[in-house]
RNA sequence: GGGCGGGUUCCAGAGCGGUCAAAUGGGGCAGACUGUAAAUCUGCUGGCGUUAUGCCUUCGGAGGUUCGAAUCCUUCCCCGCCCA
């Protein structure tokens, strides 16, 4: 592997990052790298309690990607032992610890779609229970002494539920102290993560330094608005788009965000570089590029990424052909249904698993959103009077060839 | 330990004896429009339905008062704030 020059290297690890903490410690730590011919130990923590991986995530993997091509070594923290414990956030009351099956299938799905961006064969991967299980109180009392309550109380999330009278139970003070240790014991000489992650980053310096460590630099990666364009990309959200996701789906998914954040999504989703985003900027500003064409090849673009091209293609073509034609999709799932002609269309609706209950099969039908045989139905009695096959649609996406019996 | 305020439908948050399946907003879904699964506008948003001012389940849990309870009482559980 070719070793750059610190300058070279800082210049490609730079950009498109939110935030480098400090600078100064980051370069230094690459010209020590290069005179030593010392890769860098970068730092990258995963919870395996949701292992779907989206292409928010994808902003950091990318990134960690450069790093390893450019010859350091990576390495993956699983967080095993706070997943075991369970709930780090507080916000969702019922999220059950796991078992130490659980985050180890978790973990290996977790592995798999990292590898789909960086080279997991490369990477040293590390689980916290490891060293956490092994803690004692005391240790445990020692490493909280080395934090007040006002600079916790200074992360963010922390600060707005205290001010909002929300609950912040005392364990949620501790993860930030367990990913600091996680830094110490791997001597980490760079974390990289989401702009959120700051806070927990910084903590883990303060550790490092009382255990006589140099402190790691700290990476901070945008963190991609999810498809509604508003909150940052979640599973919980509903407002992600997988690595996992077929063609149709990543293309369709681009396809809804908001205008507003086309030039975004080419830049940390599909990977443009700077000049490219500028120029696509400047475009739509001047009009000279169309919201939907410049969306359009955003989307090809990202499912090429992970799909191929012509997959990306085939999933354009469809996109127009259903939404912009609007005729079928071309490849329709066949459901055979044990129900029996004639029968009501609301029921078939519900057995073909196009809509969750009677009711709201008979709502859609009220508002004009079910059709059979490409014919609007407006009828809630409506029937299948005899057995055969049928094509339903249900709104613009829900579509079942089914076979009545 | 003392005082106070809370727990409501996917979320936030009204309601405080019938007119409550429960305001409003968000989200979601659908329709119209559109070179977009964008924006905007409109509708819907517990289940079942022979579609009837119908039936069933829901407002932290369990009892009770009442012709009738999300609304009142008892008790239990949970959360927040203040004081100690």
């Amino acid at each position: 592997m070719m070793r750059l020059s610190a300058h070279e290297q800082f210049r490609i690890l730079s950009d498109g990052v939110a935030d480098i903490i400090p600078e100064e410690e980051f370069f230094a730590k690459l010209e020590h790298s290069v005179k030593t011919d010392t890769p860098l130990r970068v730092k990258l923590g995963c919870d395996p309690s949701r292992p779907d991986l989206h292409i928010g995530h994808a902003v950091v993997l990318e990134k960690l990607r450069q790093f390893q091509q450019l010859g350091h070594q990576v390495i993956f923290i699983i967080g095993d032992f706070t997943a075991m414990i369970g709930d780090p956030s507080g916000r969702s009351k019922v999220r059950p610890a796991l078992t130490l099956d659980e985050t180890q299938i978790n973990a290996r799905t977790y592995l798999e779609q990292v590898g789909i961006v960086l080279d997991v064969s490369q990477a040293e991967i590390r689980h916290n229970s490891e060293w956490l299980a092994r803690l004692t109180f005391a240790d445990v009392i020692r490493l909280a002494s080395q934090v007040t309550v006002s600079q916790m109380l200074e992360r963010d999330d922390f600060h707005q539920r205290f001010d909002g009278e929300q609950p912040i139970a005392l364990h949620e003070f501790l993860y930030p102290l367990a990913q600091g240790v996680d830094s110490v014991h791997v001597c980490a000489d760079v974390e990289i993560g989401g702009t959120d992650q700051r806070f927990n980053f910084l903590l883990a310096r303060e550790l490092q330094k009382h255990a006589g460590q140099q402190p790691q630099a700290i990476v901070l990666m945008p963190l991609l608005e999810g498809t509604d364009g508003v909150q940052k990309m979640s599973k919980s959200l509903g407002n992600y788009i997988a690595l996992l996701d077929p063609p149709r789906e990543m293309f369709g998914k681009v396809m809804s965000i908001p205008d507003e954040l086309i030039v975004r999504y080419y830049r940390y989703a599909a990977f443009a570089s700077a000049d490219e985003a500028h120029a696509m900027e400047e475009q739509l500003r001047n009009g000279s590029l169309h919201p939907r064409d410049a969306k359009a090849y955003v989307a090809e673009r990202l499912v090429a990424r992970y799909h191929g091209e012509d997959a990306a293609r085939h999933a354009r073509e469809e996109f127009d052909r259903m939404f912009r034609q609007k005729e079928l999709p071309d490849q329709i799932e066949t459901i055979e249904l044990a129900i029996a002609a004639p029968v009501p269309l609301v029921e078939v609706l519900v057995a073909a698993g196009l809509v969750p209950s009677k009711s709201e099969a008979r709502r859609l039908i009220a508002g004009g959103g079910v059709y059979v045989e490409a014919q609007r139905i407006n009828d809630l009695h409506a029937r299948i009077e005899r057995a055969g096959e049928y094509i339903l649609k249900v709104g613009k996406r829900r579509f079942a060839r089914v076979r009545v019996q």
